[in-house]
DNA sequence: CCCCCCGCTGAAACCGATTACACTGTGGGT
DNA sequence: ACCCACAGTGTAATCGGTTTCAGCGGGGGG
């Protein structure tokens, strides 16, 4: 039997008698050949394999987006080569080049790599698609969570509710989520024409720096009604120090969050948040990347977005009736420890 | 320029002179050549890649995993190839085949994937270490979580501060970690001989169990002092049953958990728990797949143990002495194996 | 002055697959 | 009976690197 013969076999092309076929294929199994992929990548110029590279690999955020990825390259039969990048924008390009050869596309969450980043790094002829990352140049589509219209959902219904003086903790400045976080709440802000102010305090979504804002709070002449954090364990911070101090949540400030972490749910108050589907935009994203590298001309560049959802528990004041009866709360005595 | 020269410029071969070895970097850099990582693997028979495969990859057990993975691999230049494999051992089998030529080493954390299951069916070069698996056959390295070390640490404890009737919450009957843990807690019970007693509820790791498990305990004549829960979901769930019937915990019974997910410390009382390093697990594995690359034939087999720790919180009814002010960690393992 | 050795470079084999193309043999049409 | 079309198989080029080995030129020692 020739190599072309058993390449044939194997994957599937016409044009072989039954017989040695089935003489072929008993050969493979009791030689447990198994093709060399190295060697395959090279002579087709596929992979089968889709690069992620993330700006970090740590808790459920990205592990919720990975699931996303995985169960979709599953699917698909891709393959899955992960990285994270920590660092500068150097390190990117560095991480990006490796992959050179070892993927068919690229799936990307990055603050440094936006669309003109990659056009002037890689002339490269790798599609790639871009998650939560600003959109600068149009030559790589990309897929957001909608934190925009989540933001400015929340500071809608806190008003609704019959808040007025409504204060934002924000998240890192060179973050994508937290700047698009603040702009939705500034936009609510300004639909409610003077009605409303605009009041934000700095955060880097840590559980420590909506400590630090809370007690900046509660120092104020004029204390907010309700306090809307960039993100839940900010807001947890928040909660922690307005138990120390005594401030009843609902009662004296409402609170809420982003990211219906698993925590916001046993936390008492419940907290009310903003659920971010980050397993459907990995989904979403790596259906994108296929697509892309299926037919590479034919697809269109495009920025779709991934709606999120209002959470509403007992932590914003929202009454009874407005809220969902399937949220499980755990009953505590007192505050949450640290 | 000849490839030849090309090529021992890029891999630092010596015996170029500086003159033409800055001239082809010059060009290598306007023509941003990136030299294909199929090809260089074809001729080489080197990935500078491992391959992971893990039962899945959701939630914070594997997030933490990953992690540690991710640093090691970055830490030693390797790249990961990432894939969870929920299903059958026959659909293991088919994962692993995909990944010939692909990676220069398995890292495999899975329930039928044990070191005689792969002699079986890969007569296969590529070295493999498993994670967190039983140990059948002695033809791969090993690395595991002392499940069954912080169990034993666990009871002892729940011992020490007075409890005698200390029942325990199973995980699932094929699941490796709660097999140990069900084993660690066995062995603890019998070392203090006629005094204590096995108590053993069926639980499934999950919230739900770990309630349905706390109200049968309720019915029961003689209640346990102390609960001890083979996870942590589990325990919540089995405290909220208990808040529920209003059961004082510790007061009335003593709750503990095993895994200290973040939750642990927010719910109230916040969880006795046992914390075990998924990072560090995942760390060393790499460490130890590397190690199997690099050297063979050098790298004898062995089964190495993670250490877990005890982290003393209020719902044991520990003393308040016990506890240091944010908690106190006691060392739970014994040492490590051969 | 000749020769040898050594340092640098290039030509070509090789890794293990895919695939275009050549070849062989059979059956059917005229 | 002859030829052609076509199905089945094999040969060899190719992918893009690495690496062995040969060639080439220059400098130093005899």
């Amino acid at each position: 039997m020739s190599t072309a013969t058993v390449s044939r076999v194997i994957n599937g092309h016409g044009n072989v008698t039954h017989a040695t076929r089935t003489r072929i294929l008993r050969v493979v199994e009791r030689m447990r050949y198994v093709p060399d992929s190295a060697a395959r990548s090279l002579s087709t110029g596929l992979t089968n394999t889709i690069g992620v590279l993330l700006p970090d690999l740590y808790g459920e955020y990205f592990s919720e987006i990975i699931r996303g990825i995985d169960q979709a390259a599953r699917r698909r039969g891709l393959h899955l080569l992960l990285s994270g990048v920590h660092g500068s924008a150097a390190e990117a390009v560095l991480a990006i080049r490796a992959l050179k050869g070892r993927v068919d596309g690229l799936l990307i969450m990055s603050p440094y790599a936006d669309s003109a980043f990659l056009a002037d790094h890689f002339a490269d002829d790798t599609p790639a698609v871009l998650m939560n990352s600003p959109v600068r140049g149009n030559s790589h589509s990309s897929f957001c969570l909608d934190n925009r219209g989540g933001a400015r959902a929340m500071v809608r219904h806190l008003a609704q509710v019959g808040h007025r003086r409504i204060a934002f903790i924000a998240g890192p400045q060179n973050n994508f989520d937290a700047t698009e976080r603040l702009a939705g709440y500034c936009e609510a802000i300004a639909e409610f024409g003077p009605d409303l102010k605009e009041f934000v305090l700095p955060g880097d979504f840590s559980e420590e720096s909506g400590y630090r804002a809370a007690q900046r709070l509660l120092t104020l002449d004029e204390r907010p009604e309700a306090v809307f954090a960039a993100n839940d364990m900010t807001a947890l911070g928040c909660l922690h120090a307005l138990n120390e101090a005594r401030v009843a949540v609902p009662g004296d400030v409402a609170l809420a969050g982003f990211d219906d972490i698993p925590l916001a749910r046993f936390v008492s108050p419940p907290l009310t948040t903003v659920r971010v589907p980050m397993a459907e935009l990995g989904a979403r994203a790596l259906d994108g990347i296929a697509a892309a590298v299926g037919a590479p001309a034919a697809t269109p560049t495009s920025t779709q977005t991934v709606a999120t959802t209002l959470v509403i528990r007992a932590s914003c004041g929202a009454s009874a009736q407005l809220r969902a009866v399937d949220e499980l709360t755990v009953s505590g005595s007192d505050a949450a420890g640290n």
